[in-house]
DNA sequence: TCATCATATTGACGTTCGTCGATAGAGTGA
DNA sequence: TCACTCTATCGACGAACGTCAATATGATGA
């Protein structure tokens, strides 16, 4: 059961990319192509990778990010989106929810700003 | 508008990634951190993640993953996923139809293996 | 040719989703 | 207190989804 310098390397690697993932929910579950999920994980990932299916909030997502700034204010994100301000408001909640997004409320303005580190331990899933 | 060595670095790495995934066609797809992403680049991306936005699909494709063999044959998927014949194939369908698995029909059966350039195209998407 | 087998398709069902107009709620400033 | 603004929730609608039983398709071997 002895590693190679390849195996080593690769499973340090791996170590390291989970302990630094250690704080998110989703990092606790299996990388999709090597292990077999359990139901529960399954269900935890399909509803992070549903938050994803829609355009609309895939181009919310993208939006913010590459908006430059760390947080972007709801009332910018309407008439980009192209939809109705509660259709935005619902998609927002989805995001949120699925924290793929933080939302703080000041005063009359609501701002949203990514959580890089769900993005990145959704990304590790899939590798 | 000239680089420093980080962004010279960081710029020929991500030509690298891209150019290594060339031939999949979300690897034309903009990052979603990076970069706004168009109508249909949001299109192509939510049919992609919409296929893993179920806890049976991310099951199934765990499940080929993990198997340790190239293939799996669609036989040995129905009993662990706990559904019907006709939902499996139903199932599978969608993940063939995003380019996440390869189907190949051999006298009777019906073999799948991963695409693992899709997943990885998928992953840099999100990174 | 025919019976048999593995898989795909069809048709139906209840559920969930995306959408919007109307409206409620919360915060502001006068 | 009151009028105003930004955001969230409600209610309704059609569309899409997951599921299965029944059936079709297509390949095999006798």
């Amino acid at each position: 059961m002895s590693m190679d310098f390849f195996e080593v390397y690769r499973y340090s690697f791996a170590m390291a990319v989970r302990k630094s993932l250690i704080l998110d929910p989703i990092a606790c579950c299996a990388p999709v192509r090597t292990d077999v999920l359990d139901e529960a994980q399954a269900l935890l990932l399909a509803n992070s990778f549903a938050a994803l299916s829609d355009p609309i909030r895939l181009r919310l997502l993208s939006y913010i990010a590459a908006s430059g700034a760390v947080e972007v204010c709801a009332c910018d994100l309407v008439e980009p989106s192209g939809r109705s301000q509660p259709t935005v408001s619902h998609h927002m909640k989805i995001l949120v929810d699925a924290g793929l997004v933080e939302r703080d409320k000041r005063g009359l303005w609501v701002w949203y700003r990514l959580v890089p580190s769900r993005l990145d331990a959704l990304r590790s899933v899939l590798g």
